[in-house]
DNA sequence: AGTTAGCACTCCAAACTAACGGGTGCTAAA
DNA sequence: TTTAGCACCCGTTAGTTTGGAGTGCTAACT
């Protein structure tokens, strides 16, 4: 690695730890450089000059720019990976019980935990998932809860209150309906093939606006985002807000925006994405890096991690690398047994 | 309304309303009294002396103790309410479709944006329902979803990986076990009798400890809080905690605590009940408002309104009483045309 | 030619100062 | 009992000073 990017490299990583200006000074202090404060400060300059680093103001230390952390995280980072999060995450996956959900959801608590930031699952939007089963189960003289079922496993479920307008025999006839017209439909198409069904409902039963109304709302429901958000509160650990409160403002309400989120995790076919907040966005301070969860039998998932620009790339980047390989790794294997088992059972049923 | 409580009540109205200290003049300025700032400074000071109002230092305005509050609440809040939050709610009452759950959820959204505070709903404690049925759908030749309800309707599901380990059949026949054995059963006593049946599992069946753990696990989420938070971001707003981001992270961890929220939050047979952030308290800025709502029908639960100690009570507990009073009016109406409509019948069949 | 010591210069942050003003409590008169 | 008047308190704000961390430039040194 050249002087520069060793300045580079140690640029970022003093900021990233301290989140203050760097000073040619400072770093030849911390790391203890065989080159005069005169050098760095020279090399400071050129990277400044290329767009690498940033001065808050004439005589202060650098910061790096958007393009400096992305050229950082490009060539700069170190891809070590610690113990910790290798046991955690092991534990979870030795919890064999677990669906492919579960271990998701549990490994980016990890995450979130272990990098004081926020992370979320997004799960494959929903349009493509398929109805595969509709029952009513009554729960008493008064109420009976419809249950829906995806073809990943997806439960929505919507209780009705049974009474003067609507009959157990309604529901029940409306569900048989629904279950002969509806299995294998996808989420997608649910809303117009009901509109297509409206009518069949209406001849049959009594209370059929309310009830269409109930099952037109339920599959909305269905097609809504799924999104999980872990660790919220570790934000307010961060530095950059203990100061700055509208800046927090602005990335939790990034947070409280599905599509903005869908919108920066990565839609390319790349593995790992990695937004780096640009400074003529909205969302200026905000950092993502997601990355894309593969397991056999699912759609594919993302799980990413959102906080400031001044985020731990290095750290972050490898953590979720990690996490994602585990995961997939873990599933394949179970696949790959599975698989096997058969194959097996057919040599067996064949002589 | 003598002329010592209608000074406390200005001096609380206005510190609610500006955050800031409220001193004589000011008072004088703002709400023309027919007595000179020397007399509201007499009275503010026996009013300190009694403990309802205290000073941030020896010569600043005053600011309303927690004794202060609960006087002014008790005794001195005005008890109107405006239209929009009536609209609102009526709004919500009159799509009929709607099941108690979301009726409560929907107000509960109203009541934070209408507020700007948070509002939480707590369900009642899930150890007094009842398994009502327990279902499997397979939903492709390597899965299966388990669905469990409750004699509320509340739902749990939990999804199997089929395979080398587990059989469809095996899932079965637990599930028909299960069935046999702990419909009618309470939450609480689901994990006992579990432990009593699982030699029958481990007979049975053949991955008899992973289907065992599974299920186990799921009846621990049923047991777990049922409990929806609304409109965190919203403290973001209050003045409070722009400067002193420390007081925003101790409300949060209130919020993430379960325990604490069921502990602040009415116990006792009151329709209502105020809790008044205590100086000795770890908790000690947080006023948290709640109130019982009974639904023919469901177990009891609870609304609740959270916020810094400065919030306006007046609002806050005429808005929740408001809006209680209307869910339960709501669904006794509907309880009792179900009543009228059965005894009709009833009749009908007589003759 | 690249490196570095030296130096003048910049500008923020923290510390100090002064003035202001909203607040108090007390006293004495109405 | 109320209130005008006054001395006093103290937090806030604005202005000033100072120190220090930082820069860039130049000239001397490898």
């Amino acid at each position: 690695m050249n002087r520069r990017d060793i300045i580079l490299k140690l640029i970022v990583d003093h900021f990233i730890k301290t989140a203050q200006p760097v000073g040619s000074q400072t770093l030849l202090d911390e790391y203890r450089l065989d080159y005069s404060s005169a050098t760095i400060r020279n090399e400071m300059n050129t990277l400044e000059v290329d767009g690498y680093l940033e001065k808050t103001h004439t005589s202060s230390g650098r910061v790096p720019s958007s393009k400096g952390y992305r050229y950082y995280v490009d060539n700069l980072r170190e891809k070590g990976i610690d113990e910790e999060i290798k046991n955690r995450i092991q534990t979870v996956l030795n919890q064999k019980v677990q669906s492919a959900d579960e271990v998701i959801k549990e490994s980016c608590e990890i995450l979130s935990h272990m990098t004081n930031l926020v992370s979320i699952v997004l799960g494959p939007t929903a349009s493509e998932e398929k109805l595969v089963s509709l029952q009513i189960i009554p729960i008493s003289d008064k109420s009976a809860t419809a249950v829906f079922v995806t073809d990943t496993g997806y439960v929505e479920n919507k209780t009705f209150n049974i009474g003067e307008k609507i009959k157990v025999d309604d529901v029940q006839s409306c569900v048989k309906l629904l279950n002969e017209r509806l299995t294998g439909t996808s989420i997608s198409e649910l809303v117009p093939k009901m509109q297509a069904i409206k009518p069949l409902i209406s001849d049959l039963i009594i209370g059929h606006d309310i009830l269409y109304q109930a099952m037109l709302e339920t599959f909305l429901r269905f097609a809504s985002d799924r999104l999980s958000l872990y660790g919220r509160e570790k934000l307010l650990e961060q530095p950059e807000y203990s100061k700055d409160i509208s800046k927090l403002k602005k990335i939790l309400s990034m947070l409280d925006s599905p599509e903005a989120l869908r919108n920066f995790t990565g839609h390319d076919n790349a593995e790992i994405t990695i937004r780096i907040g640009e400074d003529d966005n909205q969302y200026d301070d905000v950092s993502i890096v997601s990355a894309k969860v593969k397991v056999p039998g699912h759609k594919d998932g993302n799980i990413a991690i959102v906080g400031p620009r001044r985020m731990d790339y290095a750290k972050v980047i490898s953590y979720i690398e990690y996490v994602v390989d585990e995961i997939e790794k873990h599933f394949e294997k179970i696949d790959d047994d599975e698989n096997k088992k058969e194959e097996e059972n057919k040599e067996w049923k064949k002589n």
